[in-house]
DNA sequence: ACTTTATGTAAAGTAAATTTGACATAGAGT
DNA sequence: ACTCTATGTCAAATTTACTTTACATAAAGT
């Protein structure tokens, strides 16, 4: 797929969870930090349950955390 | 990943627009019509670009789409 | 100066999503 | 009976997500 139309805000969000690091989101949502690293980077964009799992994490929705940018 | 614990309404919402079918779908969100088969027979979920591609599609937020269902 | 912690990056491998091509079936229409 | 359309399925190939291991750096603390 193309490049990614798909922006987060996944940063700000472990700020605002008690400073949360990439790591321990890595570990709370099952997968390794370089995963988080690269998401949050926006270097491609994760499987849907990843994403699922990530925004329950956070417990916000879905799209509180990652927007769609459509052309 | 494991199992999975995502469901949609892709058929249903299919129906409720104009009756679209497989193939018509997935023509508008640029894969091919298995890849709708098994996205909507959940045998594996999608990324998270083209499930944002299908809800734009349907003109519904994601998360009418797609349900995450954790344990 | 040293150590520790958080972050970024990169290469090689595995796992999962998606494609391609093909075949099967049930239902609707002629 | 035949044809067409929509759907399901399967196996092999390709692409993309994700892992593992490893190294680099900047900032903060001692």
């Amino acid at each position: 797929m193309g490049k990614s139309l798909i922006s987060n805000n996944i940063r700000k969000l472990r700020f605002e969870h008690d400073e949360m690091t990439q790591q321990q989101l890595a570990d709370k949502v099952g997968v390794t930090r370089q995963t988080i690293v690269a998401i949050e980077n926006a270097k491609y964009s994760p499987s849907l349950e990843l994403a699922f799992r990530i925004a329950h994490i956070f417990g916000s929705p879905l799209e509180d955390v990652f927007s769609y940018h459509p052309k």
